[in-house]
DNA sequence: CATGAATGAGAGTTCATTCAT
DNA sequence: GATGAATGAACTCTCATTCAT
């Protein structure tokens, strides 16, 4: 496969990921990509066969990009405190974002018990999540920012807590305001306010 | 419509619950439904029209019960904190229950956007769950049994932790002990151990 | 399956069966068999749900209607020399038959190992003919009309010849007098001309 | 076309001729073709514009080895008997072989009648067959190892024997022991034991 | 009311064939 | 000459939905 081929790969897996983004997981078809994508039928089995694998090729690239992201943006003097507010700052917009986003289509890719177990991105950035909140809390503890007695039980609530928003916000919305409460309510829970 | 179409229509929701909770909402087709209560094509329309009114009615129904067992399973001289703990023992079956559960169909359906608003069940039981957790814990702080400031936030927070485990069993799976390490967790900040 | 649905599986049969008999097997298409039969796309996948099936239920409604056609045609005082002539006969016009015959059919669908061993009508048919006329030259032994050391031997041997001629006509042809000279032939060994 | 381009299209031929073993006529694609060569597919096409015509070439370099192979294998003081033996034992291997042989794919092939007079090389193969068996049975006949009144009637009843034994092998199958018992009772036709 | 045959739209998939590079 | 990406036609198969009985 050529450098062009890589490139049209890449085009495929972005053009796609708007697809899912707007329509989910189950209701995309092979013929939603074909269209989006604007090429032929025929075409999109030269990269792909699936649905199904064209999403776990998008999740890749998006849980790569998120690591990297993760990298850059944290400045070499910050708090345990400011990064754990740019930290929930993130989970807020990725909370209250309806557009653009794949979480719509996370959810339902994992109900099917079938790719829970391969490989499970949900799973993965979860506890990522966990043990780098858990650090933060740790390390605010230390610098007499934050109080705390089990620093992973609550790192463990707090992403508990910003899960069950998420899928509210997918099923029932869920105001900026209504986020602002329950982050500043755990946030008080260590000793912020 | 007579008596008889009357149980004829509650059959098939019975049937069409078991098809839901086996499938969920989108792989569902109006020929499962057809085929799992063994009735003719045509026979099915004649009482709903779509798989969503189906899934509507057998959500209503399932809303109903739901009701009608909190009013009976309560005795006269519980305390605050035992019916708090039936509630999170409760909620922790549900948590837990992979198969007989509509958890994965209801969060499906009101995936689409469309669904949301309509009589939103989840929302419901959200809101209701959250007013009687709040009157427990007031009643139990009352009472001396439980210690909290902020009633219904910590309510609001109860909930969501509930509804994040409730999302991660269905995507990648949770232990019984996960849920009791977080009922725990949430006990203590009321002051319970 | 009511009347009216075995009547036009029926008809389907009958239907597919002149395409096989004009394509032979591999290149019939549902889409072939839909078209010929008038009916809609889906309405097929009603009674059949591939040509391998229904091509096999072509070939076993033509196995029992040849058994049926054996019974009949033969009268009470016919001799061994009679009734082996009138095999033959009909041999021949089988043979020669271009168009309305599924031999072609048949070995294509049988050069498919796959099928060679599930029920197969062509070692069947070949079988039941060696017995017959096996039967049938013993008797004129008997009776004087054939002369034959080998009876059994003798049988398969005309077998194989009208299987050698039958591939034969449908790779490049043979005449009515190609097919004549070699019946006469295989009679002169057992004493008739 | 250069020195370079032949023996490129003797290679694809020759790898053709494999695919056409394996998979019959009518189930081979020029896809199949393309991978089994490992070329690109518009490769392919420099050569050769169809699978038929590729079938057909590989045809005629089949048909001219097999001439070559007949002229070299028979030492100058065989007796007809000898040659006779040599070339049903020939015969009996090509009728045995279920891997590397072309003859599925012969027949599928002239079943189609467009092909059947082009240049048909089963015709060709079986006349040519003829007249050297009935040469070596009148020679036969001369020196007295065979006996014989219509040899050209006997060659012909020979080759529809094995062609009939041919097609019985490729659509129900044939042990060594019937190929044997056929051929020891045709010979018996003409004298031998 | 109830049936289930029938329809046709639409999704998935495979290939022959072309064509820019 | 050679490549292989791209196209589009053709097939298979499934279902929502209708309708005569």
């Amino acid at each position: 496969m050529g450098e062009k081929s890589i490139q049209k790969k890449q085009y495929i897996l972005e053009t796609a990921r708007k697809v899912f983004a707007e329509k989910g997981f189950k209701r995309v078809t092979m013929k939603d990509i074909v269209e989006a994508c604007d090429i032929s039928r025929g075409g999109l089995y030269l990269y792909f066969e699936s649905t199904e694998q064209i999403f776990r090729e998008v999740l890749k690239r998006e849980s790569e990009e998120a690591d990297d992201v993760f990298g850059k943006s944290i400045s070499e003097d910050a708090t345990a405190a400011d990064i754990l507010l740019l930290f929930l700052r993130e989970q807020k917009k990725e909370i209250l974002r309806k557009r653009n986003t794949l979480t719509k289509a996370i959810y339902e890719f994992y109900f099917d018990e079938e790719n829970q177990n391969k490989e499970n991105v949900l799973k993965k950035q979860f506890d990522a999540a966990v043990r780098i909140i858990e650090k933060l809390i740790e390390t605010g503890v230390e610098s007499g920012e934050f109080v705390c007695e089990d620093c992973k039980g609550t790192a463990r609530n707090f992403m508990y807590v910003l899960e069950g928003m998420k899928i509210r916000s997918q099923t029932y919305g869920i105001r900026s305001e209504d986020v602002d409460r329950e982050i500043l309510f755990v946030l008080k829970g260590i000793g912020v306010d």
